[in-house]
DNA sequence: CCGGGATGCTTCGACGTCGAGTATTTCGAG
DNA sequence: CTCGAAATACTCGACGTCGAAGCATCCCGG
């Protein structure tokens, strides 16, 4: 039951059948995981769809809600939240639009800016996170805890050849 | 060294100082499988632009490929790819407009339409997959064959929560 | 055989992202 | 000190996606 034939296992024969001269071994994992993330990101946007909240603004008020002192640069969100500049400045503008952070100066470097999330803001946050950490321990209740965590250790160990620099 | 703090310890270090009644098991392992999605899409990006492609239309054209007879509907299309109707016309349209697909009637059915891979797509589809899965095989070597087996197989128990319907 | 609900695809406007280019400020070599 | 390179964030046009609405066709109960 658990280990029933997936989606991912149909493409894998359907590429076995095909070409079989190809080893489409990778495709086991990395498709899963491109699938689980899309699942992920859409089990997200409806999470938060009764809170008035869009996932981008989740990311980037976590980001902030969990940092010392509670702000940040544009660029420290832009590595965090894996996105680019340009779109870091649209997000930061439309959240401080909406009040929930406040876009003040870097008093050591003109050039800076600092991001500040608001109390409105970090009381958001942690309402949508707790929902977000609800649903997602639902999904992960099919593992045991020991299989979590050599799951979490499998996953960090292939990070690591995209986020070595 | 495979098992060095990641971006995502870091990350459940901030919540478990911020945050330290909160339970954030669950970041250990979706907040890495969101993160390595965006990686690979990334990747998978890189290894595509020499070729003149997309990742979208690597989506589309690789999923006709390994289909017997080469062919699939809009809607079944849409199911493999995980997007959506208005996505999946306007793809095929672009798709069709490089001489990579080409739209025929269903004979079957006068709603519906069948897609279908030409010889160029199919050359190109072959090229680029073979390109990614080397390069995903690079990244997949940092696991034995038993961690790629497991990893695999728990990843497929997740998935399961999804798209058990 | 008829009518209404279901199905399959397309259209279209709103939205977010990307990424190259720009302006300003900082840093470091000489 | 000075000048050029690096860093920081913003601007803006092109692009892809989403999703609701629309249209044509199919199917099935009566």
């Amino acid at each position: 039951m658990s280990d029933a034939a997936d989606e991912v296992d149909r493409i894998v024969a359907a590429w076995r059948r095909t070409s079989p001269d190809l080893d489409v071994t990778p495709l086991t994992v990395f498709s899963r995981v491109a699938r689980l993330a899309r699942h992920l990101e859409l089990a997200r946007r409806e999470a938060f769809a009764g809170q008035g909240l869009e996932v981008w603004e989740f990311d980037v008020l976590t980001a902030l809600r969990r940092t010392p002192g509670r702000e940040l640069s544009p660029g420290a969100l832009v590595e965090q939240t894996l996105s680019t500049s340009g779109t870091m400045t649209n997000r930061v503008d439309r959240l401080a639009a909406r009040g929930l952070v406040e876009r003040l100066p870097d008093p050591q470097d003109r050039r800076g800016v600092r991001v500040r999330i608001t109390a409105a803001g970090a009381e958001l946050a942690d309402a949508a996170l707790r929902r977000l950490l609800d649903s997602e321990r639902a999904t992960l209740a099919r593992l045991t805890r020991a299989e979590t965590e050599a799951l979490a250790g499998l996953l960090r160990r292939l990070l690591g050849d995209f986020e070595a620099g």
